[in-house]
Formats: C-alpha cells, structure tokens, sequence
RNA sequence: GCGCGAGUGGCGGAAUUGGCAGACGCGCAGGAUUCAGGUUCCUGUGCCCGCAAGGGCGUGGGGGUUCAAGUCCCCCCUCGCGCACCA
C-alpha cells in the first residue's frame, strides 16, 4: 500500500498546490486582474472602474538580472510589499505595483564577461529566468510597468535626464537649478556680470562656453579620482571602502587625476539633508544620509607663511574660537604647498626658547629623518604612501608626521607657529591643511604630546581637568578679546573679526564631493555628448537615444599595474566614435558651427544612472514623447511630500542609491518634470534570510545542503565542519532554492513561512523544519471549507454562534492593524487562532458557517493568494477575490460582557475574577474581595493600599 | 572611538500608555487512528520543588524609581550594522 493509496483525493498538498497556483498565475494574466490603469494618457483603459480610487505606489528596489538565479532570500522584501499591496487593493485604494530590472552595470557584463556571450544576450535570458521566477510566486504586478534600464526605449530617457541636468545650473540665490538659458539671459541683460566684466556678448564663443559650462551641474573635470585598474574603471566614493579597495571585485583603488563628468550634488546638500525632515524613513537611514553629506559649520582662516610674502595656507575649522590656542599647522602630505614652503634647512632652535618646549633637533628625531627638510619630507611621503591596508589596520592611530622647517604666523597674535606634515590629515576634506590646537582637540594632543610642542588651553575645563584636550563649552582663556566668552559667542565673535580683518570668513563645508558619474566600461547607457576641438558639446534631444553600438571585443582592458591608464571600450568602436553632424544652437553651447565631424564621449554613466528614475517610468512606461506625462506623475504623487507611498529595499542602498535617486529627483523637481520634492515618502528596509554555513578546517565554505549532522555535531564528506549563521547567498555556499520549496509544499506555503519567520525588518535564519507549520495551516483552511474526499465545499448558510462570531471580528481588528504596520507575522498568528477554532466547530457541525468562511479566505487571499482564490471559488464565487473589500470588523461584536481580570495580593497574581465591563473601581475591589482565595490571603492582613486599573488588574498591597 | 539597533523557553518569535511574560509556530511528551512507520487529529509543554493543592524563581548582568518594570532611569557585558584621524 503507498502513501497517496489512504491520502484523500482533494487534500491540500504540495501537488494540489502547484495545480491551483498554475491555474490561477495563469487567470490572473489572461484576466488582467492586476492591470492598474492611470487617471490619464496612454494607459487609462479602465474596465473595472478603479483609476478614480485614491492612488497608492508600492515599490520594491528592483533587482539587476543575476545569471544564477533566486534562492529564497530574494524575494522576502517582494513578497511582503506584495502582501501589502494586495492588501491596499482590497482596502479600496488603486495600488501600483510593479517590478523592472536593473540590467546595465558591472554584474551583468562580469556574467557575460565569464559566459563570452554579449550582455544584451545574456540581459535579456537572465531577465526571462527572473521573471519566471517570480511569477511562480504570485506577485501580484502589473506587467506592462516592468522596464529593463538597457532597453533603448528606457535609456533614452536616462540620456535625456542627463541633458536636462547638463544644461541647468544651480541658481544658490533661488536655491534651485534652473536651465543655462536663463543663466545667458541674465548674463546678456547685465543682471549677472561676466567675471570679465565685459557685456556677454562681446566675449568669444569660446570664452562664452567656458563661462556657461562652469556653471552646469554636469560637467568635465580633471581631479583626482578613484581609478581601479583591476575593473579598469573609475569609480564614486561611495563604491570604493574604508581600506581603499572597489565594493566590487575588492580590487585596490588608486588617486589618479583624471578627465571625468562630474554631477554637482553638492549644490543639493543642504536640502537632501534638510528634507530628510520631510519624510518618513528609519532614522538609521537618515543618520547615514547625514553622516556621508558631512556638513560642518564654522569658518576658514588664512595663515601667512614666514618668508614667502605671496604665501598663505588656508585651513578649515569648526571651532575658530580656539585659533589663539593655534601652537602648530599640519598640512596633509599630498598638499600642493608642501613643495613650496618646505624649508632649505633646519632652523635653529632660539626662536622656541620662550616657549620652554623641545627643541627643533627633537622634531626631526621623532621618525628618525635625517638630512635637509625636503629630504625628510619626501622618505616621510615614502612612508605614507608604501603603508599596506594591513598597516594602516595595525598601527591604528598612531600619530606620524614630520617639521617642514618652516612657520606660518598665527593671525590673532602674530605668533610664528612651526608647520608639519602628518596623515592624519586628509587632503580630502576641509582645504587638506588645519591649524593645530591641541588644547581643544584629540587629536591635536597626542600629537603635540608626540613631538613636545606647545599646547595652550583656550576654553577653561572643569576643575581637576588634567592629561586630555578638553571638547566641551566653557569661558574663553588665553585668547585675548574673546577672553570670558562661552564657545558660541566666541566663535560669532572671532568670525567677525577674521571677516573684518580680512584673515577668513564663514564657511561650510561638507564630506560630500560632487558625484563622479563616467565610468569605462561598455555595458552602460552612452552619454548624450560630442566633442569638438574645444570641449564637450551637448547633443540635441531630437537625436536621443544615442544607442550603445554592438561590439563583439566589449571587454574593459583591466591591469595589475596602478600606472596602467583607463581605456573605454567605446572608444575601440571607431566608426561610432567618429560622427558627421550638423548641430543647430547657440554659439555658447558649441553649437551651430554647421557640418563638422565629431568625437563621441567613449565613457559610459554608471548602474546608479538607471535605478536614480525607474519608478518615474513605470507611471507611464509606453510614454514616447516623455519621461513621464506630468498629469498622470502629479496624479500618482496626490500632493505628498513623496511620490512613492512605501519603498521596501535593503539598508545596502542605504547611501549610495538613495541619495543619488534623491538629487536627480530634486532636479526634476526645480525644472518642474515632477511634483513633490522627494522621490520615496515612506521606507522601509527588510532584513535578510540567514541561514546556516559550514565551514571546513581550511576556513572554506562547504555546501550547506550536503552537511550532515550527527549527535550535535557537522559533517561534510566524513570531516567535521563548523557552523555560523550568515546571509543565504552564494558566497557562503548555503542557498535555498525556491523550486525545491515550490515542489515540497508549493508558492503560497513558501510566501506565508517568509512572513510569517519574524518581522519584515529583521533578518531571520531559514529553518527548513518550520516550513510545515504553515504548511499545516494552509492544509487545515482548505479542509475546513472542503472535503477532502470529494472536494466539494462544505459551507453552511447558518449563522456562526457568538463566541465564533466574536472571536472572528476581533480577529479582523487585529488583522488589519496587522497588515497595514507591516506585521505580517502576527496577522498570520492571528488566522491561526481563528482557524485552529473553526476546526473545532467544523468537527462539531460538519461545516463552516458563510460569514467566517468568506471573511477569512479574503483575510487569508493578501498573504496566500492562489489558495484563497481557490477556496473563494469553490464557496461559489465567479470573480477574482483580488478587489474585494477587506472585511470589516462589527463594533458591536469587538465589545465584550465581561472581562476576565487578574487580582494581585503584593504584586503577584493570587486569583482571577470576572468583572462585567464598565464596572467601577468600588465594583472591582467587591467582586475581589468576594474571591474566595483573595479572601483567605487579605484575612487577618493590613491592605495598605488598593489599586484597581478597571478592566486590566486589582492589586490589594500588604 | 562615535552613532544606530538588538539581547525574552530547547528553537523562530509575541507582549498600546509601565498593568496576567512567553500569543502563534517548530520541537518535545502522552493519547486516538494505524499491523507498523509516516500522515492526520486530541491533550500537555518557561525553569525548580511537590503525588497534588500549592509554592519559589524567571525577559544578558548589577543597581534604582513604582502598588506594579521585558517596557522608565543609572552603570556594566555581549552581539549585529554603519561611520571612522572629517579638523
């Protein structure tokens, strides 16, 4: 006899499952159920009379194809924006949600890289296998909004963002971008003065350009930058890590200046941390979106140098307050003065006698740098540069840095003050050089301490305040006028004067630095750009898109030697590059200079370019002749600060895309292509699926599903192995495929174990033996409405009694509060309850009453949706379940009689009594003192004190 | 070092404003069905003492506020994440 002989025909198994699941995907697309119609424009088609409902957009961040495919811990974040939206839907609202891929970048060309295939080949299969994928999930999208970045049809519109941003520049007054046009029109009326100071039309075309492309928010800039030869690309900030290697591919990166397209985000510093204020996001998030922008206030100071006359240095500091306590300057080793002001030879010590400290001959010992000052300098730069990551780890923040031999002049007390070079200063922030004040800074003493210079304390510390810099407010000391001032005063105060005295000025400064958006790779969107012989020029938006030429030598020319110069594979496509235009336009955009033959810009924007706007095009994804229609983006956006209701994504993003997304968004907004100033109003980061990995005695990682555990112990091909929990990936060898969880239990098992695992925004490890709890679940809601014999349901038109009826409205309450905070996983505990009863009455009466059947499969249908639209089905229903209302809980059935309420003698619970509700305080503290074990505790004893909390708790205190 | 988050049964996790700690699920134990295993169903299950009634202990550790603390305050420990010489 086998198993399927004694199983019921009908029960509700993983087979059955994949019949139901199919069968539905299937009617789901062929009925358009999840069509989502606009209000407007070309996708207004309409037929079930929802595009007036009020609007919800949903989004997840969508994934780059990957050739490997999903494992379960993919779509945690899809399913539960998924849950969510079918939700919303059921609520009345008209919800978007859709799902495009992330197909330009260096994933994708890697993958096709390792499969010599070309990555629109590759792209496009991988895309096919994910969108498989996912559909076996149920996701509920409409498929007509799903847009690939590589499909020329999406890409031409990323070229035309880029334009709209290349020709604005940033008006600081306004405080916003506005388009160069309007920047000529007040240079030509005299609004604006040329620096010239010549009428703008008497300037050159040549000189004219140069003028207007250094006010554009893209622009071309020879600076250092991050250039990896191992990817052979140049790389953002944000993609290279603390120790100086690539995120991706850990290549190390090296400081090179190079020729590159900038974009100007810093001009939007202050507002994208400003309008953080503005929307609803983790504080996490918008703590790091602070941090990286960096802002701080506080003021430059120009130090002249002794003996060079035409020589200051200029410093950055946040607390001008301190300067008289300014005993020393430290300029970072790749300052360009180093060179200019290193002296010819030491000084000599007299100089230093008032000051009591150690002699000039104890500085140059410190690193044990001998010979002339240049000498020292360049073995210290030696030293500075040939430190290993490995180094730089070990040796922490131990301070180095060696005497220039020369001294710049305090400007508040004309004091002559020596001038290093150490590492701990950073050409990259502030102006590469700070005055040292070691009295009010950390770090400043211990290398003061270090070297044995002077330290002066300008701000009085507590009493007792000894061996340490002291950071906090407090009056003035040693620092003349300011003397007696709090921190505060002191700073408005010495500003004022450097102002006036013409030694500095306020200033801000940010740890941001403008956007470095070209890379040289292929497998990206082609700038919309030429050049002549003189510089970039713009191409028309009647010649967009500028496609990406097919290439069969597509791969980036990559190299161990940090001297090796980048090469964009475009540039190997010389029929392409080189181009016959005429290009009509105003002489100061270099155009208009008739039939000529071009050069086309060979980079490529990086895989930010495309994710900075999908959302905007899956409003309006067959737009031909826009980005995007701005009645259908304004009706979508319904005058929120944000356009996207919910956005679900990783914390990964939590920088990089985000505040990239969010400034091209605030460009769109100034030129007026969009209504609200921020792209995503809610977010919300999901946590991942961890799950066990193993690793061998080597520290390798074995294949987490060929382990074997014996008595607590791990065994991979008879060796032991040791256990860790980590992210479900590849790399630690410890992925689930969803397929095997499809063929196991089936789609809607699989979605319900990933909600119901924990909450949304915490990482959980996967634990295949749970899986059948809600397997179970699903298997007891289908038998509790049909027969497992025959398959028919068994649905009663009688009325449920009381105590089901109430436990069923309370359990809506609880299920929609649930559902609309995200927690998903108490929502199903709840229809666990609720079901776990129904199974009781059904074994007592045979049946399910109607009222409990319906609202249950339809509280049921937003986290498992093939089987609820099965059951809906099968208790008599013709159409989708998927715009039924969500049910509603009765007020009346939420009220209860009587409340069972815990009485405490002393704090602890001694009894329970029934109280009816609404009862008083004197009525409580009756019926407790009527309980005949509370009566027998309180006998003979003194209450001192009696609290009732009506309905909750009655606490005699003895 | 700084910032953010977390620490609750054997495991995943629940617990509006401080008000019955451990919902729900897994696992485990006992029972029904079964020749048997598996499936399905029922009952029990924080720990300790006790036949039981009952009692004691219990939310990382220590202290405090309170009639009452997982929740509030102070100190400490551990883990995760982010930033990291940012002037």
């Amino acid at each position: 006899m086998t198993r399927s002989d004694e199983t019921p025909e009908h029960r509700y198994n993983a087979q059955l499952a994949n019949e139901i699941e199919q069968r539905w995907q299937n009617r789901w697309d062929d009925e358009r159920v999840f069509w989502t119609p606009n209000r407007m424009g070309l996708l207004a088609e309409d037929p079930r009379g929802v595009a007036e409902r009020p609007s919800m957009f949903i989004l997840d961040m969508f994934p780059y194809p990957s050739g490997v495919g999903l494992h379960v811990g993919h779509p945690l974040g899809f399913i539960g924006t998924d849950v969510y939206a079918r939700f919303q839907r059921m609520q009345g609202f008209n919800v978007l949600h859709a799902m495009g891929f992330d197909a330009f970048g260096l994933p994708a060309e890697q993958f096709a890289v390792q499969t010599g295939q070309h990555p629109s080949v590759t792209t496009e299969q991988n895309i096919a296998t994910m969108r498989r994928q996912l559909r076996a999930l149920g996701l509920a999208h409409d498929p007509r909004r799903g847009p690939s970045t590589a499909d020329e049809s999406y890409y031409r519109w990323t070229q035309w963002i880029f334009l709209k941003i290349y020709n604005s520049w940033y008006d600081s007054d306004a405080d916003r971008a506005r388009p160069v046009e309007e920047l000529v029109e007040e240079f030509r009326s005299g609004a604006r003065l040329t620096p010239q100071g010549l009428p703008f039309d008497d300037l050159g075309s040549t000189e004219q350009r140069e003028l207007i492309d250094s006010y554009r928010l893209a622009f071309v800039d020879e600076s250092p930058v991050n250039w990896c030869p191992g990817l052979g690309t140049v790389l953002a900030n944000e993609e290279v890590t603390p120790d100086g290697r690539s995120e991706r591919g850990n290549f190390p990166v090296y400081k090179r200046p190079l020729k590159q397209w900038m974009l100007g985000i810093t001009a939007y510093a202050d507002r994208l941390i400003a309008d953080l204020d503005i929307v609803d996001w983790p504080d996490s998030i918008r703590n790091m979106q602070r941090n990286w922008i960096g802002r701080s206030t506080g003021a430059y100071i120009r130090f002249p140098v002794e003996g060079h006359e035409d020589l200051e240095i200029e410093v950055f500091t946040t607390r001008p307050d301190t300067v008289f306590g300014a005993t020393y300057m430290v300029l970072a080793p790749e300052h360009p003065l180093v060179n200019e002001i290193t002296a010819n030879e030491w000084p000599g010590d007299e100089i230093f006698v008032d000051w009591e400290s150690s002699p000039i001959d104890s500085w140059k010992g410190v690193f044990g740098m001998v010979g002339p000052p240049a000498e020292a300098v360049h073995r210290y730069r030696e030293f500075v540069g040939g430190k290993s990551d490995l180094e730089r780890e070990t040796e922490g923040r131990d301070k180095s840095g060696v005497f220039l031999g020369a001294f710049a002049i305090n400007p508040v007390n004309g004091e002559p003050i020596p001038i290093f070079v150490a590492d701990y200063v950073l050409m990259g922030y502030g102006t590469g050089a700070i005055m040292a004040v070691p009295g009010q800074d950390e770090r400043d003493w211990e290398f003061a301490e270090m070297f044995g210079l002077p330290i002066v304390r300008t701000v009085q510390p507590p009493d007792a305040w000894e061996g340490e810099a002291y950071l906090g407010d407090g009056p003035a000391i040693n620092s003349g006028f300011l003397d007696g001032m709090n921190v505060a005063d002191a700073k408005a105060a010495i500003i004022e004067w450097l102002e006036a005295n013409d030694h500095g000025t306020a200033a801000v400064t940010y740890k941001l630095h403008d956007w470095l958006f070209s890379r040289q790779r292929y497998w990206g969107e082609p700038f919309p750009i030429v050049y002549d012989e003189h510089g970039p020029i713009a191409l028309p938006e009647s010649m967009l898109p500028v496609a990406l030429p097919e290439m069969t030598d597509f791969q980036p020319r990559t190299s161990d030697d940090p001297d090796a110069l980048p090469e964009p594979p475009l540039s190997r496509a010389s029929d392409w590059v080189e181009v016959e235009l005429d290009l009509d336009g105003p002489k100061w955009a270099g155009q208009g200079a008739g039939r000529q033959v071009y050069l086309r810009e060979t980079n490529t924007m990086p895989q930010w370019a495309g994710s900075c706007w999908y959302y905007l095009r899956y409003l309006d994804p067959t737009n031909e002749d826009a980005m995007v229609d701005p009645a259908v983006e304004a009706a979508w956006a319904d005058s929120k600060a944000g356009l996207v209701d919910l956005y679900v994504g990783g914390v990964e993003h939590g920088v990089l895309h985000l505040l990239y997304a969010r400034f091209w968004h605030k460009v769109l907004y100034d030129l007026g292509y969009v209504s609200t100033p921020e792209p995503f109003q809610r977010l919300f980061n999901q946590g991942y699926i961890l799950a066990a990995a193993y690793t061998d005695q080597r520290g390798m990682h074995v294949e987490a599903e060929e382990v074997e555990v014996r008595d607590g112990e791990f065994f991979f091909e008879g060796q032991g192995v040791t256990r860790e929990f980590g992210k479900m990936g590849k790399s630690l060898k410890n992925a689930v495929a969803p397929d095997d969880i499809y063929r196991d239990y089936g789609a809607d098992t699989l979605r319900l174990y990933e909600m119901f695992m924990g909450p949304l925004n915490v990482s959980r490890p996967w634990n295949m033996a749970d899986i059948v709890g809600v397997h179970r679940f699903l298997q007891r809601l289908w038998r509790n409405l049909v027969a497992e014999e025959t398959g028919v349901a068994h649905v009663s038109e009688e009325r449920a009694d009381d105590e089901t009826r109430r436990l069923l409205h309370r359990t809506i309450a609880a299920v929609r509060a649930d559902m609309e905070s995200l927690s998903f996983n108490t929502a199903i505990a709840r229809l666990f309850e609720l079901n776990n009863h129904l199974t009781h009455v059904v074994q007592e009466q045979g049946s399910t009453p109607r009222e409990v059947a319906e609202s249950l499969v339809l509280m049921v249908a937003p986290l498992a949706p093939h089987i609820a639209e099965e059951l809906w089905e099968r208790i008599g229903h013709s159409e989708t379940l998927a715009y039924e209302d969500f049910p509603e809980p009765d007020p009346e059935l939420l009220k209860e009689d009587a409340v069972e309420v815990p009485v405490q003698v002393g704090g602890k619970v001694r009894s329970r009594i029934t109280v009816p509700v609404g009862a008083d305080d004197a009525t409580h503290e009756r019926l407790a003192r009527e309980d005949t074990r509370i009566a027998e505790l309180l006998d003979g004893a003194t209450v001192r004190k009696t609290i009732v909390v009506p309905g909750r708790l009655i606490n005699f205190v003895v």
